[in-house]
RNA sequence: GGAAGCGUGGCCGAGUGGUUGAAGGCGCACGACUCGAAAUCGUGUAUGCAGCAAUGUAUCGGAGGUUCGAAUCCUCUCGCUUCCGCCA
């Protein structure tokens, strides 16, 4: 969430990033509500003082009874003013929550149509096989068994295929490792606040896409970023610290809520899917310096697995709640000749790193709202279906990229 | 799932209902001493909110309650530990 302060002193800012994302939020709502707020709570803690000091001159163990009354009715108006501030509050925080994060001065204007290309690279081909057709063919994933097991969209690969995602893993553990990441395991559920404080939507939303326990305060992640982020809530990290870089590996659960009309054919768009993520925190200084890193090894890893790509910096309708700037690396699908979404990464600035009270001191001691980023390392899912589009014979074998092949005895295809 | 115990500052650890935001220790920072270091000594060392500031206010897992006053008493709740049960 954003600060109420800084919502105050940029309103017009935060207004515009409302707009260009698509929000309906009334922040001079919020602001009368803030106003309201900080008044009472003068007024609340005056009470206080005089009470505080009433009981001080009672400190002897010989009550007085004037004193006592005098107390008494200041505790009476207490009861009458505190369930007012709580209530304010809430409201004023259940407002806050609907505040999106403000957009950088480069994010270009307009819905996913407005997305800008930063750069491409690698031959696109003109022809290439349908990965879901050439996958059951080989006999590398099951989707009707999944629906039959699961439901619609859940699936099982088998043989190379299933082979092939853990050698990718493998690969992408070792690469996001020489980047200076640390790789962990994260919880596949996190409570709600973690998830709410990410910037998700709750349970109570009929846009929400994770899937929640029930009779649990949990909900299955929809990606490691979730739980990456939860690390670190509630605590002030030291600036000798920063950056923390971490890489998790997790299922990801999707319910794909409202993605009528998209292309959801085979492993592009799935109830659940494998995900290397990346995720950092870092002081508010570096982030801008760190998402341009993030990016280049998205990059990189496209490279090495000869996956054609370009880069689109997303237009501001087509950005999340929490992010100020985000990238997506779009691989060539020859089959659709077009491109399609791969991995991105993402600036949350201090974001979600307010929401769940995560904090920096630094050397000279004062302490402040850290930055968050996250970007994908490798989508298995989806890694292995661009594989399939650029690099199977319709007919034949999958080429493997050079470095893949050291899982595979130095084979060059499967 | 059942039973018991425990939850205090970065860590350890005190805390008869009232100068306790909290003793003491460790750690850390700065200073003194030293050619330098160790040791020693001194000083400092939680966070939120309101306020231009002085300052005020809140916080001892969380939420309620009793009281003029709660870290301290009561209720509920969450977490951790141990034992039992179940199970990979």
């Amino acid at each position: 969430m954003l600060d109420i302060n800084f919502i105050r002193e940029n309103q017009a800012l935060v207004e515009k990033s409302i707009r260009e994302k698509g929000y309906q939020t009334d922040l001079s709502k919020l602001l009368e509500l803030d106003q309201q707020r900080r008044k009472l709570l003068q007024k609340i803690d005056k009470l206080r003082q005089d009470r505080n000091e009433i009981s001080a001159q009672m400190k002897n163990g010989k009550p007085d009874s004037d004193l006592v009354a005098k107390a008494k009715e200041i505790k009476a108006q207490l009861v009458k003013q505190e369930p007012a501030l709580d209530a304010i509050e809430k409201e004023l925080n259940d407002g806050l929550k609907q505040v999106p994060n403000i957009i950088f001065d480069d994010v270009p204007l307009g819905g996913e149509e407005s997305n800008l290309e930063i750069r491409k690279w690698g031959e696109l081909k003109a022809e290439g096989v349908d990965h879901l057709d050439y996958a059951t063919k080989r006999n590398w994933v099951d989707f009707e068994r999944g629906a039959k097991v699961a439901g619609s969209k859940f699936y099982y690969l088998k043989g190379e295929l299933a082979l092939l995602e853990q050698a990718l893993i493998q690969y992408g553990i070792q690469k996001v490792m020489d980047h200076g990441f640390e790789f962990i395991t994260v919880p596949d559920v996190v409570s709600t606040r973690i998830l709410e404080g990410c910037g998700f939507n709750p349970r109570s939303s009929a846009q929400s896409d994770e899937y929640f326990v029930e009779g649990e305060d949990l909900a299955l992640i929809a990606t490691a970023e979730i739980p990456l982020t939860g690390y670190y809530m509630d605590e002030i990290l030291n600036e000798k610290d920063l950056p923390v870089r971490f890489a998790g590996l997790s299922p990801c659960f999707r319910k794909e809520a409202g993605t009528y009309g998209k292309y959801t054919r085979g492993l592009f768009r799935v109830h659940q899917f494998n995900k290397l993520e990346m995720y950092v925190f870092c002081l508010p200084e570096e982030s801008k310096k760190i998402h341009e890193q993030i990016l280049e090894i998205e990059e990189e890893i496209a490279q090495d697995l000869e996956l054609p790509y370009h880069i689109v910096s997303n237009a501001a309708g087509d950005l999340g709640a929490p992010a100020a700037k985000k990238y997506d690396l779009e691989f060539w699908s020859p089959i659709s000749q077009k491109y399609r979404e791969l991995t991105s990464c993402s600036n949350c600035t201090d974001f979600q790193a307010r929401s769940l009270n995560i904090r920096v001191r630094r050397e000279d001691g004062r302490v402040e709202t850290l930055h968050t980023l996250n970007g994908t390392a490798i989508p298995l899912a989806r890694t292995l279906m661009a594989l399939i589009e650029n690099h199977a014979e319709p007919d034949g074998k999958l080429k493997l990229p050079l470095v893949l092949r050291k899982y595979f005895n130095e084979e060059n295809e499967l």
